[in-house]
RNA sequence: GGGUGGUUAGCUCAGUUGGUUAGAGCGCCUGCUUUACACGCAGGAUGUCGGGGGUUCGAGUCCCUCACCACCCACCA
């Protein structure tokens, strides 16, 4: 007996732990060994994350596949697994040691604080694993992998060093991209530009705020708050002339947004040819506050039609004036540390070539400031000395870290950094040749569009949580790459006996101390940005560096799902590394599904407080009525706005369906073994096979396609509307009848039928339609098979236009009647007996093959025939034929008399359009003539029904 | 500054290569204990397809333009 109500909560842990029980999800499976493979890697989440609306949709999509292949009868593997997720974790981890008020990572060491990190991993690994469970997830589990398991690490340290190798990884000082909060280099992608703009406006000269102590609480103000944006713009009195504030001739000034920068200037730029300052060039400048020389040169990077025309060049401080620096040779002054605080005194690039002086003095006193105060008080006292020209607000962009929220300071590092510039050539070529196809295909543009402009890869992170760098340093700091220390040391010590630094005996004596070996080399002490590893997620998954079969059958991936804000961070990634690597792109298809956004269309965020968890959903209406939502609404190139609404009439879907395989269970409608639904007689039977291979073909295509709203849109039309609306209605009498060969059809039929719904809707609702295929029997025995292993419908031959037609004539028929009832106000006890004017010899005898359902479904009396429509009677046409109501007396016929009114209206509009076309010279000789025959017969129907209508009217005149 | 996408019913959204009278869900209105289902059944109303122009026999669909809304990339002294 399938029960009254579908339990969702209990049924879904019970299915699932069925399913991996009977090992359903395995790759590989024996039986499948000669079957084509289907293959997907999941995006790897957080390990130590949790389930969000984006990880739902993503699997979502990536598990209907995954089960349609399945079906389909391939050996799929959805290679599933973890991300280390090296900042987020680890930023975690440090969250909670201050909560708990213990010491911080660096009083415990990076031995003790890596074991609180795998502690937490260990405790809160299993988390998401779980909610993907939950939510029917269908990957080989036995199969888990995570970033740093042993077999990964491995792909890192052999992809490291074949890279370094060959010149493709290469260590470099450069400006990197610095979080001063996590004290570690990110890459460009991790940062977020933030626009700013400023309020405060000053002017030496003029009369908007001239009093200093003013000024100094405005600063002070303003700067509490950031970001802001203001431009300040300072004298910088010229050498070899007394400054003059009212003489040009005496200084050059500049404007910038980070006064405290200042510190660090070693030139000014002006343009070449800049008729005002041009003649400036080759003078120098006394930075003030410092008394540094700088000297004032020519480059194109300096626009005059921007600030004052004359730019003050930072180069330790500023990715442009980097450039500038290199270009013109110009010192590179550091003067922040790590934690974006004042490094002055002890700073010998700083204090170089700078006589003492009191201005020095008190500038060294500044000495551990942070940045903003740093620029407060630099701002102040370029204001006290004079130099402050004046403040304007400007809007402007600023660097944030994604992770730290923090403003990123371009800071000078010794970095690791791929050359992604020549990785990237095979990886852009791979797409343009389409051995690998984005969909929808204009993601490929935005691909294109950042391979092209890539920049070298920042990979180096001043972190502990992750795979460290496998690279270490002599004594004399030359680097020595290799996957493990002990070869690393053996290179080092053939190395220096080469270069005479050590005798072969010497070299010796380490090779056999241990710890003399390991006291010879010191270890780099960064790891890797996590999406480095993540970059070889489709081969290290399937076993590389080892010769694993896994990685000759599913390499290349099939396809792989997900989201347009990893395109960058992870696809471009995989694709470079996977065909260095291994000679042949990662995956076939990338299927680039959209961000999944709440009602308003804002992207859901827990700051704004408007994310929807997913698990509450699946409590609330299941996971399967969650799943059809997403795949529902998961429509090409455009996102996601989730309502809950839909959750709930997709959670309805789910007991409609529910209810009819109860319905069928209680009219005795059991699967019968061997059933051939192309040998049914019964016209509706012919019918609901037609129909089922219509809906089975649309589903498929459309999977195929990746146009997941359409399958899932033709599943949901098939079920309710055309089997439960009409299929087992028009089926009751028959099932109720007293034919019992139709009867033994039909409930074959029937249960066939609903097989075939519980199959294709299985991608997208696999609990409750596992559920319902073992509590429905086949023949007397419970099901051999588990449905998520049962063949997806693939039937031919069933078509059947004659079907089609007459129980389309039928079902016209019954909603015509009703729609007339309605309007007419009969109410529904009131039965109508039916007249068939002048039918066809087809239609009186559909008419009586359907008597039974129509009188039931139109709440008809009886149904006959006459030569002419009654007085005062509704007519109506179906299909071209006439059928009367003949309800005199029951009816209104003034609103009748509207009714036909308004039907002739209809007519005459559908008349007159075509005639237009039609009367249209140019149609008539350019449309195609399929189109040009399909508006004749249109023009041809309209007529007759217009004819029809009107006979109608003239006899319920003369009836009245 | 460069780019992408969007603007269709009250709301959330479909509408593949231009071709019937533009659809769905939710909501709304009317009626219904019709023996699977009120998480239901039957019927109904609602659209200048953002504005303007163009191409075409024919435009929600293609082109141009304007407006507004998102988002991405780059950068500004």
């Amino acid at each position: 007996m399938i029960d009254k109500t579908y339990q969702p909560g209990d049924v879904e842990a019970r299915i699932y732990e069925t399913w991996e029980a009977a090992g359903a999800f395995r790759a590989g499976r024996p039986e499948r060994a000669e079957a084509e493979p289907f293959s997907v890697v999941i995006p790897p989440p957080n390990v130590t994350g949790s389930l969000h609306m984006g990880h739902a949709l993503n699997n979502t999509l990536q598990d209907i596949l995954c089960r349609f292949e399945r079906m389909r009868g391939k050996d799929v593997l959805w290679q599933p697994g973890t991300d280390h997720a090296g900042i987020a974790t680890q930023m975690v981890v440090e969250r909670q040691m201050q909560e708990r008020q213990e010491p911080g990572r660096r009083d415990i060491g990076r031995e003790k604080f890596l074991e609180k990190v795998w502690a937490w991993k260990a405790e809160s690994g299993g988390t998401i694993i779980n909610q993907l469970k939950r939510l029917g997830a269908s990957c080989d589990w036995s199969r888990e992998r995570f970033t740093m398991d042993e077999g990964l690490s491995r792909a890192v340290l052999k992809v490291f060093v074949q890279l370094y190798r060959d010149g493709l990884i290469y260590k470099d000082k450069r400006l990197v991209n610095w979080d001063p909060k996590l004290l570690t280099a990110i890459s460009d992608l991790e940062v977020q530009q933030v626009e700013c703009s400023g309020s405060l406006k000053w002017s030496r000269d003029g009369e908007e705020q001239p009093d200093p102590a003013a000024l100094s609480q405005a600063l002070t103000k303003t700067l509490a708050r950031n970001p802001n944006g203001h431009l300040y713009y300072f004298d910088y009195p010229l050498a070899g002339v007394d400054y003059d504030p009212a003489d040009p001739a005496t200084f050059i000034t500049v404007a910038t947004t980070r006064p405290e920068t200042m510190l660090g200037d070693t030139a000014v730029a002006v343009h070449p040819e800049n008729e005002r300052l041009g003649h400036l060039i080759g003078r120098a400048a006394v930075l003030p506050l410092v008394g540094r020389r700088i000297p004032i040169i020519g480059d194109d990077y300096a626009d005059p039609e921007k600030g004052t025309g004359a730019v003050k060049i930072t180069p330790a401080h500023d990715f442009n004036d980097f450039d500038v620096g290199k270009r013109h040779d110009l010192p590179q002054i550091s003067i922040l540390d790590i934690e974006g605080k004042l490094a002055l005194s002890q700073n010998e690039a700083f204090l170089d070539g700078v006589a003492t002086s009191d201005d020095l003095y008190e500038t060294v006193a500044l000495h551990g400031i942070d940045r903003f105060e740093a620029r407060r008080t630099i701002v102040e006292r370029m204001a006290a000395k004079g130099l402050l020209r004046k403040i304007e607000p400007t809007t402007h962009t600023v660097p944030y870290g994604d992770r730290s929220n923090v403003v990123i300071e371009p800071f000078l590092t010794d970095q690791w950094y791929v050359d992604a510039k020549t990785l990237a050539e095979g990886a852009m070529a791979a797409v343009r040749d389409g051995r690998t196809t984005f969909i929808p295909k204009n993601w490929e543009k935005t691909y294109f569009e950042w391979m092209e402009n890539i920049q070298p890869w920042c990979i180096s992170r001043q972190l502990w949580w992750g795979h460290q760098i496998p690279a270490w340093y002599g004594p004399d700091g030359r680097v020595f790459v290799a996957e493990s220390e002990d070869e690393a040391v053996a290179e080092a010590l053939a190395y220096y006996v080469t270069k005479e630094t050590l005798t072969s005996e010497e070299a010796e004596a380490i090779a056999r101390d241990a710890g003399r070996r390991a006291a010879f080399l010191t270890r780099d002490e960064d790891v890797l940005d996590t999406w480095f590893s993540s970059g070889l997620w489709p081969f290290s998954t399937l076993g590389w560096p080892d010769e694993a079969p896994e990685l000759a059958r599913f390499y290349p991936t099939s396809v792989l799902v997900t989201g347009f804000d990893i395109i960058f961070f992870w696809v471009a990634r995989m694709m470079m590394l996977g065909l260095y690597f291994q000679k042949d792109v990662p995956f076939r298809d990338v299927y680039i599904h959209a961000l999944v956004r709440d009602e308003k269309g804002a992207k859901m965020s827990k700051s704004k407080g408007n994310v929807i968890d997913p698990l509450a959903l699946i409590e609330q209406y299941s996971a399967d009525a969650l799943r059809f939502t997403l795949a529902a609404m998961a429509a090409q190139g455009r996102d996601v706005k989730l309502a809950t609404s839909r959750v709930e009439g997709y959670r309805n879907f789910g007991t409609k369906l529910w209810n009819a395989a109860r319905f069928a269970e209680m009219n005795g409608c059991v699967t019968v073994p061997g059933f051939d639904p192309a040998s049914v007689k019964e016209t509706l039977n012919k019918w609901i096979a037609h129909e089922a291979q219509r809906a089975s073909r649309e589903i498929t295509d459309a999977i195929v396609a990746y146009r997941f709203n359409d399958a899932a849109n033709a599943a949901y039309r098939f079920v309710w509307n055309i089997y439960c609306d009409w299929y087992l209605e028009l089926a009751k009498p028959v099932l109720m009848g007293p034919d019992s060969e139709a009867k033994a059809e039909t409930q074959a039929m029937v249960a066939w039928a609903r097989d075939e719904i519980v199959k294709l809707l299985h991608p997208f609702m696999p609990f409750i339609t596992e559920e319902l295929w073992r509590v429905t029997a086949e023949g007397a025995e419970p099901r051999e098979s588990l449905l998520v292993l049962a063949q997806w419908p693939a039937h031919e031959g069933l078509d059947n236009e004659a079907a089609e037609s007459e129980i389309g004539w039928v079902i016209d028929l019954v909603t015509e009647i009703r729609s007339v009832r309605a309007e007419m106000n009969v109410p529904p006890a009131t039965l109508m007996p039916l007249a068939l004017v002048r039918p066809s010899d087809a239609a009186r005898e559909r008419a009586a093959r359907w008597t039974d359902v129509i009188k039931r479904l139109a709440r008809v009396s009886e149904i006959e025939s006459a030569n002419a429509a009654p007085a005062g009677a509704v007519q109506l046409l179906v299909r071209g034929e006439e059928v009367s109501l003949p309800l005199k007396g029951v009816i209104d016929l003034a609103a009748e008399g509207a009714r036909l009114d308004k039907e002739i209206g209809k007519a005459d509009a559908d008349i007159k359009r075509i005639d237009a076309k039609l009367g249209n010279a140019d149609f008539v000789a350019r449309a195609p003539e399929e189109v040009i025959e399909e508006q004749r017969e249109r023009r041809e129907e309209a007529v007759e029904r217009r004819a029809k209508l009107v006979a109608a009217l003239e006899r319920l005149k003369g009836a009245a």
